[in-house]
DNA sequence: AGATGTACTTAGCAACACTAAGGAGCAGGA
DNA sequence: TCCTGCTCCTTAGTGTTGCTAAGTACATCT
């Protein structure tokens, strides 16, 4: 799907929020499970720019240890306020959401 | 609903041309109907620029008309490119939509 | 040695929602 | 008549964000 760039902006850090909420993850990791799930224009920079802000913000803790393959990585977990925020991201796009049908129908 | 700006970049000029395809109208009457919707933090300010950017894009058509109360008013309505625009609006809304569910319950 | 895959960083860009400040037309009441 | 309030639009500038590009570094396989 092109052209999602100006959609995604404010859904990312959700996104990214999200799948860490599901178990300790990585960077490389979340791209390629991104990608998987059909989000194919999004790329590692993209990636790691949004986790270096999430991180800057206090939602994340960080873990570096070293890999079995490759170099060492930065495993991330969901802290406090990092499911602060996920739960009150969730409660806006659910917001913004209803509000797409309401208007859609109209 | 607080903070929604930077989950609404993208999405404002689909909520508006979904209005705006739904017949005639102006800016101010944009910002009045938004707000009633319940998006009370789109305020004139935001509307006005989002107008003249899908106008610069070439996505309306634009007719200037005197109101019967206060000063003259720009009517905008859908031209082709706008409708071609808006269906590739959605089409993208609900891809990110579906991903947001299908991420949500993973 | 070189290629490939893994893994992260940094600097800078473009698009967008938003703000601030202003101007202009009209109505009604003080 | 003035002036307050409502209608209606414009322009210049700001901050956040997703994205790009270029680079570094380690491990494995040929």
């Amino acid at each position: 799907m092109e052209g999602l760039t100006e959609l995604l902006k404010g859904a990312l850090e959700g996104i990214v929020l999200q799948h860490i909420a599901q178990g300790e993850t990585y960077g490389y990791e979340i791209t390629k499970y991104l990608q998987d799930l059909g989000l194919e224009d999004i790329v590692e920079g993209t990636v790691y720019t949004v986790l270096l802000r999430l991180e800057k913000q206090g939602l994340l803790d960080v873990e570096r240890r070293k890999s079995n393959l490759g170099p060492q990585r930065k495993f991330y977990t969901l802290n406090a306020a990092g499911e602060d925020y996920l739960t009150n991201f969730w409660a806006k796009w659910d917001f913004l959401s209803g509000k797409m049908t309401q208007l859609r129908k109209a």
